[in-house]
DNA sequence: TCTGGGGTCCTAGGACCC
DNA sequence: TCTGGGGTCCTAGGACCC
């Protein structure tokens, strides 16, 4: 059998776990922005009862906020990457899983020995209570006999209190549970493919799984058919992860519009300048290097405009100022003068392991290696006096002065897993 | 005033080859 | 009337995920 490991409002918990004093009370995650806020990623059980809902722009659900005393912080992403390594730790030492996986941050896969439905619910009770002890994170968990069925598994576990957050799916209790489950809720179906089901009169993933093969084929191509299969009790899907990232994005909608080529080229700069941080400290190196621009698709009166454009560089690198300069070259391959743009960002793509770096003919050996040495001294001096004490020139912009009134409180950020002057103290 | 930031996989169609 | 036929590779864009 199958076990899916889901982490209940994951960055909510997370939070909560280290201001356990909090434990009870509505408690928010959103994306931090200087002009108050962007939108909200993860809830507690308490903020959804008041009616917020993840997606909700910060500003519009302020007096919400306020009224039922929210609590708010801004997301964390290195801290919510630790406290998952650490649930991973945990299930791992135990030694109760096999085939362990992780999926996404707050998700996992496993596969269980073989028991009958009682012996299972058990020794699944046991991992649970070994995470939520270990890491202080709720988890809730789905057994069945492929992934997919899993998350189903899963989806009523978190659903229903009766089962104590684990749900097992064996052959006989399947067609009940996919007649209770909308179609839209089953992985692999997004937006755009749920409508066309329901006009088609498919309505529960039951109805899904009825279809004819053939059928499935021909409207919903090969993932359809994934998904199809794995609903009906046979595996489809793979989801041991590819060894390596293939591109590595960059990307910020900004606070305030602008169609100023200086400043969105020195946006792009900086962006290009983080992601190629990021591929160094994964020991990797990219040939092609896109970037990407968007007017404000929620201004309607405006004219709108996106586009992206790529350079592929003569030789795969790592170098902040060879990416920077080929960002700003596809940058001003697509800006175009009048249009308020709202968001940029870029892409790094071709990735492969620095180990071997393949070398043009003509390309200047020492001149790389005085790069390379140049890096290593830039992120070590960055590392220890803060981000970008040393940066290029490219980077550098007129910060807009605006001081946004009405602003929501978000919690001051606090690196408790990272950072030594944030961890708690015990007494 | 204010609306996220990452990723992966698949397919169709164009360019090119013989 | 009728305009080959079989490949491969690449890219853009769409769909999905969290």
């Amino acid at each position: 059998m199958i076990l899916h490991i889901d982490c209940n409002s994951f960055y909510a918990s997370c939070e909560v776990s280290l201001r356990p004093e909090l434990k009870g009370r509505p408690v928010v995650v959103a994306n931090y922005n200087e002009a108050g806020g962007g939108i909200i990623l993860a809830l507690s059980k308490e903020a959804k009862a008041l009616g917020l809902k993840r997606g909700n722009p910060v500003f519009q659900v302020r007096q919400l906020l306020e009224q039922h005393q929210v609590v708010v912080f801004p997301a964390n992403l290195q801290k919510y990457v630790d406290i998952s390594r650490r649930v991973m730790k945990v299930v791992i030492e135990s030694g109760l899983v096999m085939d362990f996986q992780r999926y996404s941050v707050d998700e996992f896969f496993a596969t269980l020995p073989e028991m009958t439905k009682a012996d299972t619910i058990d020794y699944v009770a046991q991992i649970k209570e070994l995470i939520e002890h270990g890491t202080g994170i709720p988890v809730s968990c789905g057994i069945s006999l492929t992934y997919t069925l899993a998350k189903v598994a899963t989806w009523y576990a978190k659903r229903y209190e009766g089962y104590h957050g684990i749900c097992v799916l064996q052959q006989s209790d399947i067609e009940k549970a996919l007649r209770g489950l909308p179609i839209n809720d089953v992985w692999g179906v997004g937006y755009r493919t749920a409508p066309k089901l329901q006009r088609m009169g498919i309505k529960t993933a039951w109805d899904y799984a009825q279809k004819p093969q053939a059928f499935i084929q021909h409207s919903f191509h090969l993932p359809g058919v994934r998904t199809w299969k794995e609903l009906r009790g046979e595996p489809a899907v793979d989801i041991s992860s590819p060894p390596k990232q293939q591109t590595i994005m960059h990307s910020r909608t900004f606070t305030y519009m602008t169609s100023d080529a200086d400043t969105l080229s020195a946006y792009i700069a900086n962006y290009a300048v983080a992601a190629a941080r990021k591929l160094r400290d994964q020991h990797s190196v990219c040939r092609s290097v896109t970037a990407f621009i968007n007017t404000n698709r929620h201004r309607e009166d405006l004219r709108q405009y996106s586009n992206a454009a790529t350079v592929r560089l003569q030789n795969p690198t790592a170098d902040t100022s060879a990416i920077v300069k080929a960002a700003q070259q596809a940058f001003y391959a697509i800006y175009q003068e009048g249009y308020q743009y709202k968001r940029a960002g870029i892409v790094l793509a071709e990735i492969t392991g620095d180990e071997a770096v393949e070398q043009d003919l003509f390309a200047d050996a020492a001149a790389g290696m005085r790069q390379r040495k140049l890096m290593e001294a830039t992120d070590k001096i960055n590392m220890r006096y803060g981000m970008d004490k040393v940066k290029l020139a490219a980077q550098v912009y007129e910060k807009e002065k605006h001081t946004p009134a009405n602003q929501v409180r978000f919690e001051p950020f606090r690196n408790q897993t990272t950072d030594i002057d944030d961890v708690i103290v015990v007494k």
